[in-house]
DNA sequence: AATGAATGAGACTTCATTCAT
DNA sequence: AATGAATGAAGTCTCATTCAT
């Protein structure tokens, strides 16, 4: 009753809470767009009422996916951040913020949906904070000379999309992802 | 086997096929995924069955865009291999290209869904002529020592997916997809 | 233009219809209550606005085909009417009958069906002379003491009927159409 | 595997199912094969959705419809195979089940569709029992010299399927359902 | 008279979301 | 707070029938 505990249970609630996210990021993963509400329910072993309880709306739910992607990449971000070298902390930042991609993909490609405002403004906050973390580190390459000079913060979303892409129809097309992330990178590049 | 025109088909059926793509297109690039075939026949001022008469499935449907746009973009590469210097055949393609793809991007991104191997299998035999010209393209720069060695035809589905994914996106993010199309540019050539 | 030649160039029309009626009781035959007005079209090599011309409604075709079935069976029952012994009449018809309905069992079955007065009504004329013969023989045959008093004509649809549905699941269930056949015919002796 | 209760379902959730059931029986007698889904559910008082949260098909549905009444036709079955004398027995099974298949006739009809081994699939368990009992019963009578002796079993499909015909058409043709049953009847009976 | 393209009501089914238990 | 049954709008596709050529 008293206001020391904010919410009794919560261990509960926010143990479920977990097991959703997880299960639509597996599930995301695995089944991509086609993913439903009740798949992820079963596969968080809890019923489809109280995924809404959590998250109102799928949308909800896929931002949240998303926010936590951010959040992972703010951590990355900041990692490589300590280094002094600026292209080595974006090369780095870049090659693992790719693999993290590269394992839900079809995430990513939510970016580009026309008719997802609710998913993106959900996790704009997070995203603001790789943005400015990152910021920092293109300055301090372009200070350098390592990074070219037309290339800001403001281009990262687009090269995340654009990986995103690559790697959701990996599976489908004949390509090297390894050999696209490369290019991207060489093209971040300042020309000598 | 034997006739030149594979079907003579009547003036108004042929035109209305052609309303219907064009609907479709129309539509594609309006609602993205959310394009319906109700929609694509009220656009093309066609009965829903009619649709269904030419395209037998709302995936050929989509597979005949996809193909459309593939033999556009073979056009496109057949004037660009007119010129001798390698590079330019393959910047000029690529801008061009680059442009036609912003029209309806969402058409492309569908390239890299999951469970779309219909629409991928229709388009495919059209897919293959871009491959086809763009090789020599491609080898013939590399040959001229101005685009990378380590990059091939095979790297061309994932640059289009990507420019694609960003061009969707770009009306959503603050990003400028010039700018990535300048840094893919750059990066496609030889380091000096 | 003379009423001389009642229509011009009934050659070609008649030999549609009889084309069509073939193609229709062929499909049947094949694919059941499946049958479609473009499949009988495309059989009988006419497009559906002939099959429309001839008969106004899909309705109009079953019960034709109907009707074609009980005139075949007229001559049948005529044919046999020309025995003296009314119960080797019956027989012989019925077991001819049996043997043709084996051929389009569906068609039989849409006797039986709730929402079908329109094609009953089309072939009840024809329905009728076929009655009308077996009612001499069925009487000549109670008369002669071979079949049991209290059978009529008027039980004759409903035998045809039982017929066919059994003819018609043969292919689905392990049933004896024959040993049948048997149990109907001894059914309707005159107990000894 | 190993519970008692297969599924404990809440009390409202089995009454919905039971009344979907019914509804659908009652409209298959009404309308017969033009019963739709939509139908059932609104004659159900409950949402198209809950229908198919419990049937996932329509052929299931019906199936469910046809292994219910096979499961009625079981139960008579037992209770008649308690007389001692195998006619008696043969023939109280077959007057009873014969009136309950007068009450939804068109539902035994489907049983010789062409297309429907998915209904048929469904309900061959029960169809199972019913047959299991009914051999012993005929074979009894057969020992007791009542029943003749090229029948079995095998024939009580075309049996019902015949007597489905016949009731379902029983409203449209002027034919005597009593008098066939009776035909029927006398043709089991072994010739004196 | 023939053709077959066009029509569109209507069938089945799905799935995000609500709500009684 | 949790459950999962219920909901029903909406989506894809079919097919008897009409109508322009």
């Amino acid at each position: 009753m008293s206001s020391t505990e904010p919410r009794p249970q919560r261990a509960d609630a926010r143990r479920n809470r977990e097991r959703i996210v997880d299960a639509a990021r597996e599930l995301f993963a695995e089944c991509g767009h086609g993913t439903q509400m009740d798949d992820v329910a079963r596969r968080a072993q809890v019923g489809v009422g109280t995924v809404y309880r959590h998250f109102p709306t799928k949308g909800a739910l896929i931002g949240e996916l998303l926010a936590t992607k951010f959040r992972h990449h703010a951590e990355i971000a900041r990692k490589w951040a300590a280094l002094d070298d600026g292209w080595e902390a974006l090369e780095g930042f870049l090659r693992e913020t790719f693999c993290s991609i590269a394992q839900d993909a079809t995430l990513q490609q939510r970016v580009s949906w026309v008719d997802d405002s609710e998913v993106l403004a959900i996790a704009e906050a997070e995203r603001r904070v790789v943005t400015g973390v990152l910021d920092e580190i293109i300055r301090r390459a372009q200070a350098q000379g390592t990074v070219r000079d037309d290339f800001s913060v403001d281009d990262i979303p687009a090269v995340m999309c654009a990986v995103g892409a690559v790697m959701a129809a990996q599976s489908r097309m004949p390509m090297h992802a390894d050999r696209f992330v490369q290019l991207i990178l060489d093209g971040l590049r300042r020309p000598a």
